[in-house]
This record gives C-alpha cells, structure tokens and sequence, in this order.
DNA sequence: CTTGATCTTGACTGATCGGTTAAGTACCTT
DNA sequence: AAGGTACTTAACCGATCAGTCAAGATCAAG
C-alpha cells in the first residue's frame, strides 16, 4: 500500500467506528483490520489510540469546515444560511440512520460526552470543534441583526443559546433514536431567534 | 457481608464508578473491587455488567426522584420549584466537580450517550429517565401558565424546549470542564420562558 | 547502484476483559 | 438438628486489550 494512504484508510476507519459504536467498544485491532492496515504500521503513524483518534476527529472537522463554508456562505442571507444549516443536520442524521440503523448523533459530542473526563487532549478537541460551530451561528445572527431580520442586543449570548439547542436536541434525538425528534429543530430555534414564521416555507 | 448489603454496595459503586469515567473504561474488576465485593458476587446478582449498570442508574434515578418530588413540590409557586431546580443542577455539578476534580454532566445523559448505539436496554433506560425529567417541568409549566406567570399556548413544547436547553448546556458545561457554563442556565431558561426578568433575584 | 529514511509485516507481550465454575459458608425454616 | 436456600469465595477460562519489536520491503535521492 502506498504511502500515507495508510495513514489516511486509519484515520477514515476510526472516525467511522468509534462514532458509530463509542471509543470505548472499539479496539485498535478492529480499526486495523478494518482499515486493512497492520497494526505495526498503526503505531508508526500513531502514538496511541487517542492520538488517532485526536487526528481522526479533527481530519472529519476539516472536512465538515469545507461544507460548513458552503451553508453559511457569505453570498446568502443570513436566515437562509441558517436554515441550510438546520437542513443539513437532519439530513446528516437521516444518512446515517439509513447506513448504520441506528441514529448516531453528533460525533464530537458523543466522543466528548464519553472521554472528557478521562483524556483531555480528547476533551481539548471536542471543546475547540464546539466551539468552531458555535462561531458560524455567531457570525451569522450578526449578520442577521445588521440585516434586520433579527432584534437582539447580544448576538454572542444569542448563539449561545441556539447552539446549545441545537448540541441539546441532537443529544436527544439519539437517545431516543428517533428522526422525529430533530422536527422540532426548526420551531424551536425560529422560536429562540424571535422569528416565529419560518423564513422559509418549511 | 450479610444479605442484600452487597447488591446495594455495588449497584453504588457501579454507578460512581461509571458517571465519574465511563461505561467503557470502568471494568467489573474494578466495581468488584471498589465495592469489596468477589467477582462471584456479582454474577450471582447481575447477569452482566449490563444489567447492573442498568440497575444501578435506575437505583439512582429513583433517589434522584425523592429530591425532584421535593424540588418541585406542588406547595411552591411554580416559577419557584423552577428557580430551586436550575440551582439543584448547578450545585450537584459544583459538589462533583469538588469531589472529583472534574464536571460530570448528566450521568444518565452521558451513559446514554455513550451506549445508545450499543445496548438497547440502556437506551431505553436513558429515554425514560429523560422523559421523567421532562414531565416535572412539563407539569410546572403547565402550572405556571395558570398561574398566570407564563405565557404560552402549549406547555408540552415549551417543556421540550427547556428540557432540550438544559440537557444540552449541562453537555457543553462537561465538555468545556466549566462550572461557568452553567452561568447561562437561569438567564437562557428565563428567555425560553418568555420572562425576561428572574422571579427571584438572582 | 548504494544509502538511508519511510513504511510494512507478523509474531509477540503482559495485562485486563467479561464471565464461569464448583466448593464452601451462613442463615432461615421446620 | 436437618434440610434447603441465599450468598461468598477463589481459582479459572478463552478472548481481547493497547502496545512492542525486529526484520523486511519500498522508495527517493545522491
């Protein structure tokens, strides 16, 4: 195999187990063999399983960023954006649920939720991400208050809330593995907004 | 050790042990050991470690219930028995972090998240010990607004709605490792309620 | 064609995993 | 005192855990 697609192959592989099970359930030989990688090979590239799954979480967020671009495009209105974004998690959640039967959630949160307490490099990355996220929805409530689609003294403290809706519902929509769950995404951050008719026809 | 003094020692234990890492990391070894209690013990109780778990969360939510019944006690006027729940979160969540040197969140939240994906029967415990938390503020709700200190057409949402907010920045706050999080729990409650104002001074 | 670095391979480590077994002990009922 | 049940004890199981190691393969550059 060539070159860093090994390196690659584990990084895809881990992301993609431990968010689908939990990191916990997921052994370093199951990556490997998944990944159709050996497992000397795993720690020439990794010095730990946490450390993979440091770079692998983070290899999703680059990626995710690049889509994230896209919905929260300066070349919208702010509330479309938003409403894009709303779109796409449930569609991510839908995706998933289709591929693996079971509603995953978000996986930073999941991993978070799970290893916080005990790996803070783990715990490090699940904050920095929560963080990124929260910064598109600030960024485009500001918009939205200039744009005067939204009244609010405080855009930082109204992102807040919404992303915190938003990490909150996701949360549950997996415990309760349940889409129908995610139906309220929209009302209740439209609700939180001050907007309480959808921008959009929903 | 006499009778059922073990099976209490360990379904304590089990929990400790698991709320304050993970499910994951937390072996029957270590629950066994902790609870001074043989291996043979256990299995002589518990099937499995799942079951246990099971039991042991479920042994804690119904003494967590003791203190909601009192929180929430039908003699307060209801935006009290709020004020006194968003301060029983906050301080739980204080008195752990003191205890263990790290914000725990939720542990029913943060095992359902961790094993949704994995075991069905917890899971399904999960979700019915989020639904019970739910409907003391759907009750209240629903008594504030006859009491006439909340406006809105239907308390079933707006309880969703706050229940979704509070399960999502008690998540963040465990995420972060920060009590301040927890900052924004009255003032983000308070706003989703549509009072502007707390009820009691803060 | 050689060198040295990067990557791969498969066998291996000791520890720990969840769970089992069978013999033994304490206790209650009669 | 007898018998049965509930519980305890310690040794044990095969599987799996994260991680190591040394030898070999591949590669680019000189």
């Amino acid at each position: 195999m060539r070159q860093c697609e090994s390196k690659l192959k584990l990084l895809r592989t881990a992301h993609e187990l431990i968010s689908q099970q939990s990191y916990g359930s997921v052994g370093v030989d199951q990556i490997c063999e998944q990944s159709g990688v050996k497992k000397g090979s795993f720690y020439h590239f990794f010095r730990s399983k946490s450390e993979l799954t440091v770079a692998a979480y983070e290899y999703h967020w680059a990626s995710l960023q690049e889509t994230l671009d896209r919905i929260f495009s300066a070349e919208k209105p702010p509330l479309d954006r938003l409403d894009d974004y709303f779109n796409h998690v449930r569609q991510t959640q839908t995706d998933r649920l289709q591929r693996y039967g079971r509603l995953l959630g978000c996986p930073f949160v999941s991993l978070g939720c799970e290893l916080s307490t005990q790996d803070e490099s783990i715990r490090l990355m699940a904050q920095k991400i929560s963080e990124g996220k929260r910064a598109y929805l600030e960024n485009t409530i500001r918009e939205a208050i200039e744009h005067g689609d939204v009244s609010a003294a405080d855009p930082r403290a109204l992102a807040d809330e919404l992303h915190t809706y938003i990490v909150g519902l996701v949360q549950e929509a997996k415990i309760a593995n349940d889409i129908r769950v995610l139906d309220r995404l929209k009302s209740g951050a439209y609700r939180l907004l001050g907007l309480h008719i959808a921008p959009a026809a929903v």
